[in-house]
DNA sequence: AGTACGCCCTGGCCGC
DNA sequence: TGCGGCCAGGGCGTAC
């Protein structure tokens, strides 16, 4: 399940590995990756014969900036992949609905068993309009205040650390284990956190975050980075996951309830 | 406007 | 061993 430091993890890959190349061709076999407003055709278009100016990352989508000044955005959803190939080591496969083809010879395949992911083209100029995403949690210019701000509403914490147009880049799996480093029940509404708590989450968020771009992301379920490599951020999960097993700080059992339609996990002990 | 919820999709796992 | 049924969840569309 790519969260942002997993795509965080892919960007740097990419950044390395296919800025300044320029794009031949972009086969999409399966259209429904294909956002819905654009086409297949019109996606290898935009993309066709344009260089790679630069990799950037906004949330969970990989932007690809073009010398055209569009952008290719990728998404990953949750079992999707983007696997370098710059020989035969990566095949083409079951699920590869997508393969960006370079000028010299290499290829990305994406590959998503379930198909959440999706691909589109878009103005530079547009893309914070078309995205919607909330800050960027890792950015300077993100500060305890702004946090502070995005938490002043009755929903439940879990539920509100997920939205995207509230803050950009986490899912379920990062969101149990900053909630339980940070010692906040999962079903507090945000707007009950006190001033330290929100010090305190806002200082956990961005440790979490960093410590798992370190550790190259999580792999449980299907996430690799660009060269088929696993990340090691599933070895510190402390809640996700563990259902049943005891507390790391407390020895507690972890619980696991459902939250918007979501589990989290969490201790009921330390997690007040 | 905000919030709640069901749907998409398929591999993996559980129970029979 | 096989198979039906359920679960995982990011984001979006629909309903309220």
């Amino acid at each position: 399940m790519p969260e942002l430091p997993e795509v965080e993890t892919i960007r740097a890959d990419l950044a390395t590995s296919c800025v300044s190349k320029r794009i031949t061709k972009i086969q999409i076999s399966a259209s429904r990756i294909a956002r819905k407003q654009d086409s297949p055709d019109e996606i290898n278009e935009a993309a066709e014969g344009r260089a790679v100016k630069s990799i950037n990352r906004r949330g969970k989508f990989l932007l690809f900036i073009l010398d055209s000044n569009d952008a290719l955005v990728l998404h990953l959803g949750m079992t999707g992949q983007l696997l370098f190939a710059s020989g035969g080591q990566a095949e083409i496969g079951k699920h590869t609905h997508a393969v960006i083809s370079f000028a010299g010879g290499e290829r990305l395949l994406f590959n998503d068993a379930r198909k959440f992911g999706q691909i589109f083209t878009a103005a530079k100029s547009q893309l914070e309009e078309e995205l919607n995403l909330g800050p960027e949690p890792l950015s300077a210019d993100f500060s305890k205040d702004d946090f502070a701000l995005v938490l002043r509403r009755p929903t439940q914490i879990k539920q509100l650390m997920m939205d995207q147009r509230r803050i950009a880049g986490l899912g379920n799996i990062y969101t149990d284990e900053i909630l339980f480093e940070a010692g906040i029940n999962p079903v507090r509404t945000a707007n009950s956190l006190e001033e330290h708590e929100i010090h305190r989450l806002f200082m956990t968020l961005q440790a979490v975050l960093s410590e798992a771009i370190r550790l190259r992301g999580t792999s449980i379920s299907d996430y690799v980075d660009t060269l088929g490599r696993k990340g090691q951020m599933q070895t510190r999960h402390k809640v996700y996951g563990r259902t049943g097993q005891s507390c790391p700080r407390c020895g507690e059992d972890i619980q696991r309830i459902r939250v918007g339609g979501r589990s989290a996990h969490f201790c009921p002990s330390c997690q007040r």
